[in-house]
DNA sequence: CGGCGTCTTGTAAGTTTGCTACAGAATCAC
DNA sequence: GTGATTCTGTAGCAAACTTACAAGACGCCG
């Protein structure tokens, strides 16, 4: 019961509520922003109730009195309202819905975050920092995710490719040995193309890591799967969530690793920077390089 | 005074605190974690003043006395440690590193939020509802985001190209009329080619929408300048941020788009949906096909 | 349908917490 | 070195939160 945010704690535990307390709970989630700078006092005269049952509200919903009530409903608020409240409406304003897909990503990544299992993190960044070449694989809106980390990997001086389509895939992993990290990236973990694939680059003796939304026939064939949970809700008006979770997690390992690596790499990078940020500047004049090069403008 | 999170008000105020009132704030700094459940005389205590000094501190950093304070820092802290107070060191163990990340990520996203121009995003929405076809810019990191876009908005029946190198964009631009809707991306707003593009792109009559990271030369020439602008702070550790925040403004407006759109195009989606999951389990069968149309695998 | 038991809710008192007025101490200016 | 000003702590007060208890509501079984 005491597990997540109020805001969830309060619509989970719903039904075990008292007539009274959830007339407190209709109050706090109808509009939690108004309910934060309230008193005791102030929430029991909104509510329509006594005192004492606000107090015994918090205690129902896990909460140590209306004190710890109130910082965790605070913090909650501060984090966006959960997904479950904020279904995206036609008839919404524009700041409203900017809110709520804010509130959602943010929600979502507080949430990965939370779930994330860190010794998985630990053995994917040894193994990429232990590998001599890295390729990443998915499809789809993963794939973006896996051009992004091939852009940010080489960073290293370890060669990384992101085949595009699934033949080009099937082809890197059966090339693939021993030393190479091999990251799959495919939120459902069921894309058939990518689970042959895996099999192929496991079979050549690769490491695999899967990056992948939760326990799927991706994570089973991994060598390192790395779940990573978002609250990719089924709403259609609701936008795919899980890209920005991969990102961050991409961001993670790559940090990680050169964490890992000594100064001289770290300088690399400095003098990288500062070539990229004059080479910007005339950039049109040998636009035909490989467009994924140049950085980040 | 009174503007931003709790935490950079106190950094920001540091020079005019009296000396006690300082104590309080290198204790709440210190780990501001630990501050928030305490009560004002345990913060008294732990910071070795009187308790009024605690209530006076309240009130220097711009907070309407301890509740409002104790308010305030709890949602502070629930977004994570500020930026300043967050720099990533190579002793840091993987936990840590983690939550700093997420933070920085999940901090950066907020302050977007809260600096979005909504004028700016309901005309970009209109605009881009009113065009026959679209098309997304960008190189590097921000070409990541281009793609996604590209991924993203077709789902309307609107075509869509994302091109990838500079001379592709230049002819896209080259070839485009008033019906057009051009979006370029650029955290800088300062690559040459990007700026070139769009030049050609306005001459030939397109409304260019331009995602940018503050007023640089490319809001200056976007028909509708879109300031997205995130906390890219300069130290080499920490990942690039802006690409998650271009990514969520990419969201909103597909959604808003969408939103526009009457319940038929929705209905389509939903097929589309439904459609997708099936095919993904077969997909290795006709893998030659565009790997960018097939969805989110 | 009515009485009894349990669960629920509000009243009232008690305790803690946060706030304010005031006075002493320190600091700075002259 | 003295005076004025600013800062800091002591003490008391008001408000908020909590607990104990009793009245009321509800359901169950006779």
């Amino acid at each position: 019961m005491s597990d997540g945010p109020v805001l969830e704690r309060i619509n989970r535990g719903l039904p075990t509520l008292r007539r009274s307390e959830r007339k407190v709970a209709d109050v706090v989630l109808a509009d939690p922003h108004k309910v934060v700078p309230m008193t005791l006092a102030e929430l029991a005269e909104a509510a329509g109730v006594s005192q004492p049952t606000i107090v015994r509200f918090a205690n129902a919903i896990g909460c140590d009195g209306f004190h710890d009530f109130r910082i965790q409903l605070a913090q909650s608020v501060a984090l966006g309202i959960p997904a479950t409240q904020s279904v995206i409406q036609a008839q919404d304003d524009t700041g409203t819905t900017v809110s709520k897909i804010f509130d959602f990503s943010i929600t979502s990544l507080d949430h990965v975050r939370r779930h994330l299992d860190l010794a998985a993190i630990d053995a994917a960044v040894a193994a990429l920092a232990a590998s001599t070449h890295i390729v990443f694989v998915g499809l789809g809106a993963s794939g973006i995710v896996a051009m992004d980390a091939e852009q940010k990997f080489p960073l290293f001086g370890v060669p990384c490719s992101a085949p595009v389509d699934a033949h080009q895939q099937f082809l890197a992993a059966s090339t693939s040995g021993p030393s190479t990290a091999f990251v799959a990236i495919s939120n459902t973990g069921r894309t058939v193309s990518i689970l042959d694939t895996v099999r192929v680059a496991r079979e050549r003796g690769a490491v695999v890591i899967g990056i992948t939304g939760d326990r799927s026939p991706l994570a089973e064939l991994s060598t390192i799967p790395l779940v990573v949970e978002s609250l990719d809700n089924t709403d259609v008006y609701t936008p795919t969530i899980s890209r920005l979770a991969q990102l961050v997690v991409i961001d993670v390992l790559a940090t990680m690793v050169l964490l890992r690596r000594d100064a001289s790499a770290l300088e690399d990078i400095r003098t990288m920077k500062t070539r990229l940020a004059t080479m910007r500047s005339g950039l049109h004049h040998e636009a035909v390089r490989d467009p994924n090069r140049p950085g980040r403008p």
